[in-house]
DNA sequence: CTGAAAGCGCTTACAG
DNA sequence: CTGAAAGCGCTTACAG
C-alpha cells in the first residue's frame, strides 16, 4: 500500500485491482466522465474509500496538461499590501480548485526572472504579477515566448501587451491633491516610491498634472521606497515644512 | 515549436531532433549525469540554447518521485509574522531549487484538512504546517497514512510524532513576567490568543508558572485572538486596571 | 458500458 | 560513450 516513489499515496491500478475493474473504469468513476454501472461503480468507490486513494496530480497534470496550479510573483513576501491582493485571487481561484505557488523577489530584477524561469518549468497554468520596477528584457522576451496565460497586478511592465489590473494611480492621486488645495494649501512635498515602477510614475503623473492646472509652483519631490521607513526617512529630510506632504507610498 | 499541451515549451524530443541525437543523450547532458563527448554535448546545448528549452518539471516529477516543491499551510495569508517565518525557509530553500506552495486556511481546521489533501495530490516533497487550532483528527490520519514528510512551525498538534520548530513559548512567557513582579508589580491581566491552540497553552503554563511560584494571586485570564484588534478589544472589557498587563499575543 | 492500448515528457537501467 | 526501451500514473480515443 506504501511505494517510495509517490509519497505513500495508492495509484490507480491498486483501486482497480482491489475492485476487480480496469483502471479505466476507476478513472471514469473519479471523473464522473462517462457513465458506469452502478454495481461498479459503488465496487470503485469503496475501493477508494477503503485505500484512502487520492489521484495522483502530477500524472494527470502531465497527461493532460493541466495543473491547477497558478504562480504568484510579487515584489515582497512578508509585505501585508501584496498578500492582501494574493489573498482576494486566492480566494475565488481555490473553490476552483487551484492551488498557488507565491514567490516573492525581494524587488530584484534577476530574481524576478529566474522564478519566471522556475514557474514556467512547474507548468503553472497562468502568472499574476506584481513586476519588480520599469521593465525587464529577459522577462519579457522569455515571458511573450512561452505563450504563457498572464496578468499584471497592481504593476505592470507597459511595454508588454499584457492585461493589467490595478487602480487609477494617476486620478487617484490627483484628485488627493486637488482635494488639498481646495483647502487652501500652497506648498508640497511628495514622497514617492521606487522611481521606476508604473504605479509610482502613475502617482507622480498625477500629482505633477494638479499643481500644475492650479498654477502651484511650490513643490518638491522626494523619492524612496514603498515602506513606512521609508516614508519616515524622506521627511526627517525635509528643511522646511510644507503646507502638506502627499504619499505616494503603498 | 509551439505545443499547446506544455504551454508553448519545446520538449525534450525536438532538442534531440535538432542536435541529432538521442533524448537520453539530451536528458544526460542537461542533467550532467554521465559523462558525453564534447562534440555531442556542445550540439545539445546549442540546440537548448536555440529553441529556449526548458524542461517539464511535471513530467520530471512523475519520472523521478521528486516535485521540487514544498508545501506552506498556515492560518492567515495576511498576517506578517507567519510570513517572516515562511520567508526564512524560502531564502534557503530557493537555493536549493525549490518552490513553494502557501496557502492558508483562515484558521478554519476544515480547510485545513482540504489543504493538505491538496497539497498531498500536488505531491509535494514536504509540508511545513503552523496549525489552526489544538487538534485535527482527520488531518492527523491522512498525514499519518501518506508517509509525507512534515514538520510543524510555531505551532503543533502535541499527539502527532511530528518534528516541531518553535519558540520556548512557556520559558519565554515565565521570564517576562518573573521581571515584572521582580519589578515590584502584583496584579496581573494575561491576554491569550486562541486557547486551544498549542502556542497559546504554553504560553500561558509560563505565565501562571511564574505567579504560582511567586505566590501571586491577583491574576485573571482573558482569551481573544492573536491580532492587534483582540488585544484592544479585550483590554476594553476591563473593570479595573491591573499593575500589568501580559500579552501572549502574537 | 467496459477494457486494452497509446501517449503526456521525462529518466535510467540495459545492451552494445 | 550512446541509443532503444521501459515505465512513472494518469486520461482518453478506439474497438468491442
Amino acid at each position: 500500500m506504501k511505494n517510495k516513489r509517490t509519497n505513500g499515496l495508492v495509484n490507480i491500478k491498486s483501486v482497480a485491482q482491489h475492485a476487480g475493474v480496469s483502471i479505466s473504469t476507476v478513472s471514469r468513476v473519479m471523473n464522473n466522465t462517462q457513465s458506469v454501472i452502478e454495481e461498479l461503480r459503488t465496487r470503485v468507490k469503496n475501493a477508494i474509500e477503503k485505500l484512502g486513494y487520492h489521484p495522483n496530480q502530477v500524472a494527470r497534470s502531465l497527461r493532460t496538461g493541466s495543473t491547477k496550479l497558478i504562480g504568484f510573483i510579487i515584489p515582497d513576501i512578508t509585505n501585508p499590501a501584496f498578500l492582501l491582493m494574493v489573498k482576494g485571487a486566492e480566494d475565488f481561484l481555490k473553490r476552483k480548485g487551484y492551488a498557488f505557488i507565491v514567490c516573492g523577489m525581494d524587488h530584484s530584477t534577476r530574481e524576478e526572472t529566474k522564478l519566471l524561469r522556475a514557474l514556467l518549468s512547474q507548468s503553472v497554468e497562468g502568472l499574476i504579477v506584481t513586476c519588480s520596477g520599469g521593465q525587464n528584457s529577459d522577462f519579457t522576451q522569455i515571458a511573450e515566448s512561452s505563450s504563457i496565460r498572464m496578468v499584471f497586478m497592481d504593476r505592470r511592465y507597459e511595454n508588454m501587451n499584457i492585461p493589467y489590473v490595478g487602480v487609477d494611480n494617476a486620478d487617484g492621486l490627483q484628485k488627493i491633491t486637488d482635494y488639498l488645495i481646495k483647502n487652501g494649501h500652497r506648498s508640497f512635498v511628495y514622497l514617492s516610491g521606487e522611481r521606476n515602477t508604473s504605479s509610482a510614475k502613475e502617482r507622480l503623473r498625477g500629482f505633477i498634472k494638479s499643481v500644475k492646472e492650479h498654477g502651484i509652483e511650490d513643490f518638491q519631490v522626494m523619492y524612496g521606497k514603498f515602506t513606512f521607513e521609508s516614508g519616515y526617512e524622506l521627511t526627517r529630510k525635509l528643511k522646511k515644512i510644507p503646507d502638506a506632504i502627499v504619499g505616494g507610498l503603498e
